[in-house]
DNA sequence: CATCGAAAACTACCTTGGTAGTATTACCGC
DNA sequence: GCGGTAATACTACCAAGGTAGTTTTCGATG
């Protein structure tokens, strides 16, 4: 089984926020991240120990035992899952142009002067580093 | 009924698809519209009929007939969805942040000096504006 | 008017994400 | 060693997206 499933990783709200989870905090057990999750009384503790399993069915996730308990941690980058899902999203909607992301998003939403400002100090950096 | 479900659109990728035939050539019969997706012969006609079928439930389209046949359109525009969808991501990979996105995107994927070019005008663009 | 072809209606099934209850099991403390 | 508790295992469901076959219907056309 060496074939890494590049299967692309389009992953649902709660399955995010688990993966957020391990990344933060890095090998949890279903307890710790039950309770990670806003206040905790969100989820029954049943519903994260059933994602847990099958995300490491999918590959998202991987356990060791200690003791009793699973500890479970990310089996995945959280750069690598971010990417292929922003990736993705700029692909189905806007044919993989950044440009026409920006340029929506900039006539769609509120950005804070600040962020604009972080924003072309970013692209000012890129573009030396292109040359 | 005029509660706008706004329930967030977050359509999969055939709907997507479907939408944006729509979207691009206007009221379309079933046939058009699996005509228009590449190449056509990648869905049967009932696949697209029926995924017709339940977005008209979910309101995305609706239909009027001419004849025996139903012709469909947008019932959501396209910068609706885009936005939402958008936005959606947004939250759940940067919390919101749209510096934090371009900053991931220019790190990981490729960006040619063209599209540097044009986000930084419409940034510059959107400094002058704000103030 | 009979028929045939195309369109819609109906039905069915699979997968995945999400949600959680119930049943076992195994460790820990006494 | 025994019991209780907490953890996992098992089972069950629901909804939505996707995929398409089968059946019915209706309208055009000879």
């Amino acid at each position: 089984m060496n074939n890494q499933h590049h299967k692309q990783h389009r992953l649902g709200d709660l399955q995010l926020r688990i993966m957020q989870v391990l990344w933060a905090r890095g090998a949890s057990t279903v307890q710790k991240v039950q309770a990670e999750l806003n206040a905790g009384d969100e989820f029954a503790y049943t519903t994260i120990a059933t994602m847990l399993r099958k995300m490491e069915d999918r590959g998202l996730v991987r356990h060791e035992t200690a003791g009793r308990r699973f500890v479970y941690q990310a089996a995945v980058e959280e750069s690598e899952v971010t990417r292929t899902m922003a990736t993705d999203m700029l692909e189905r909607l806007f044919e993989g142009s950044l440009a026409d992301m920006v340029h929506h998003l900039l006539d769609n939403r509120d950005v804070s002067a600040d962020e604009l400002a972080r924003i072309e100090k970013m692209i000012v950096q890129r573009k030396k580093k292109k040359t």
